[in-house]
RNA sequence: GGGCGCGUAGCUCAAUUGGCAGAGCAACUGACUCUUAAUCAGUAGGUUGAAGGUUCGAUUCCUUCCGCGCUCACCA
């Protein structure tokens, strides 16, 4: 039973001892002058002597926190907005009733008091009450005060609580809100406009993921959650949307992990026109903002763990590292695997694989498949070498066509595309290329993937007839982004796991009774 | 799915080679009209995640299961 029974049930006896000195216990509003962090800015500034020679008045509301009772009088700090504010209050000042009131409150119970500012003898702030009004009950017990709640599962699990005990998590997710309408300002002033597209698709694609699936009972048809917006998006811009963008959940049925979560927010935006240098420019500006607004200034903390210690990195986000992806793995190659590979290695299929055989011989993890072309195999190489030491904001581009179904092939290369990703702190957060508009081109790539699911590559994409007729009425040239929003926060709140920066994360069902219980046992499996 | 670690009161944590399961906060009773980790006196709160095993005796050792965390794999 995750409910303190005993503590419930005295609680519920207090409610109706406060209902029987006839306040009304669930009532439905109270007229507050300010909020907390009102009255912090607005008053904090004011001494004493001001505050008693013109007198403030003012009507509050917050939950208790603290609460100290001194025989007929006693102090209690209300929090509000994630600041609080004290209050006091003494018999004479509310009466007989107004005190026994006050004797009945818990931690975590609602009021409104009214009264006036005044300093205590150590200069604390306060409100002197002259009325206390009761407005909602905790009728379950807040986590202790001062180490508050730390098992992460149950921060998770009761967000609820976890906000009211932990400052810095509401910190977190106030960020993240600012992240978010930076984003949106920034997108708007270059006149591009918020769509929102399907989030069940009779086809899952725009991305290489495992998509869930669900089922339309009236037309009796499947539907996939989708992965990406993508193929929705460059309909618009045949529609003649030249610059779109959508930021919206998508959900891909893999592992979860400290930068995966099975629904993730995106932005995606599209500008016809432009290519991916084009885009590229954008997304700079759009993610350089959004850390202005979140942190103030170009830079963020991340801190990272090396050896057990704690090193604290700043990344800075007016400052953009660029390379190919090719010119990455040769400078990220590591000295232990050999001769460094030279540009024009990757164009022959046998240097490549004896790359492959290097990179392993020095005991490199390293994850491949040679039955895949060899595209894919230099971008494992490529995540293989390179990607860890990606901690500045930094701009990779030119990727392998084998692994990008949906870019524009690089005129003089291809076999490679105009294609962008950007990684900061070993996290790929954005992704963008030229988008590929040949309704032929793209039929080739479509027909390459369905032979890679032939092969038992479930992920590879799905053919969509009615995206190749949307190409075949004419795209514009364009391109396109996608920014991984939660990834984002995550770099500039300097939380190091993906569950920190959604507010409500997946967890497994949480079990109705303790102990392992053998029916449901078998339930979870 | 593999490896490592953890699970003790509502919360945060103790418990010697295997020897009576404890503290602080929260709660309850009482005292206290400027406290702020309020203080003081007292009270209550536990199937030590579950099941089984070894043992005179298990929070401690073993097995299985459940849950959580970290990590590897999967996730362009």
């Amino acid at each position: 039973m995750a409910l303190d029974e005993n503590i419930y049930n005295l609680r519920r006896e207090k409610l109706r001892q406060i209902e029987a000195l006839g306040q009304p216990i669930y009532r439905s509003k109270y007229d507050f002058t300010h909020t907390i962090p009102q009255i912090l800015e607005q008053y904090s500034g004011k001494s004493a002597e001001e505050l008693e020679s013109s007198r403030v008045n003012v009507r509050v509301t917050g939950r208790i926190m603290a609460i100290r009772l001194m025989g007929k009088a006693g102090f209690a700090h209300l929090q509000q907005g994630g600041q609080r504010l004290q209050f006091y209050v003494k018999k004479d000042a509310v009466g007989d009733q107004g005190f026994e009131l006050y004797r009945l409150l818990d931690l975590g119970d609602h009021v409104g008091v009214s009264g006036y500012l005044f300093r205590t003898r150590t200069g604390e702030l306060t409100v002197h009450v002259e009325e206390i009004t009761f407005l909602s009950k905790d009728l379950l017990p807040l986590p202790e005060k001062w180490h508050g709640l730390t098992d992460v599962e149950l921060r998770y699990r009761q967000r609820y609580v976890d906000l009211v005990m932990n400052p810095e998590v509401r910190e977190v997710f106030l960020k993240r809100t600012k992240l978010v309408q930076s984003v949106r300002r920034t997108l708007d002033a270059q006149g591009f406009i918020e769509v929102e597209t399907p989030m069940m698709q009779p086809i899952a694609g725009g991305a290489v993921a495992r998509p869930f699936v669900t089922h339309h009972n009236t037309l009796d048809m499947d539907l996939y959650l989708r992965v990406a917006p993508e193929l929705y998006l460059k309909r618009l811009l045949v529609g003649g949307f030249d610059r779109v963008y959508e930021i919206n959940r998508n959900f891909r049925n893999e592992g979860l992990g400290w930068r995966w979560n099975p629904e993730f927010t995106m932005l995606e935006f599209y500008q016809a026109y432009t290519d991916y240098q084009g885009v590229m420019n954008v997304t700079q500006e759009v993610i350089t903002e959004a850390a202005k607004a979140v942190t103030g200034g170009t830079k963020s903390k991340w801190t990272v763990t090396e050896n057990g210690k704690e090193i604290v990195q700043e990344l800075d986000w007016a400052n953009w590292q660029k390379m190919t992806m090719r010119e990455a793995i040769i400078k990220f190659w590591p000295e232990k695997a050999g001769v460094k590979p030279q540009l024009k290695d990757f164009a022959s299929e046998v240097i490549v694989r004896s790359m492959v055989g290097q990179l392993q011989n020095s005991g490199a993890k390293f994850a491949y498949d040679l039955a895949k072309p060899v595209g894919a195999t230099i971008a494992a190489l490529f995540e293989a070498v390179a990607e860890e030491h990606l901690m500045q904001p930094t701009i990779i581009y030119e990727f392998p066509t084998a692994v990008s179904p949906l870019s524009k092939q690089k005129p003089d290369e291809p076999e490679w595309t105009e294609r962008f990703e950007i990684f900061a702190g070993q996290m790929e957060i954005s992704n963008g290329f030229s988008e590929l508009n040949d309704p032929e081109d793209q039929r080739r790539r479509f027909e390459a993937q369905l032979k890679e699911r032939e092969r038992g590559d479930e992920e590879a994409h799905q053919m969509d007839e009615d995206y190749i007729r949307a190409l075949s009425y004419g795209m514009p040239p364009a391109g396109g982004v996608g920014v991984g929003i939660d990834r984002l926060c995550m770099l500039l709140t300097d939380s190091h796991t993906i569950r920190d920066v959604i507010l409500f994360p997946l967890l497994r069902p949480e079990k109705n009774s303790s102990g392992g219980d053998e029916n449901e046992a078998q339930d979870v499996k």
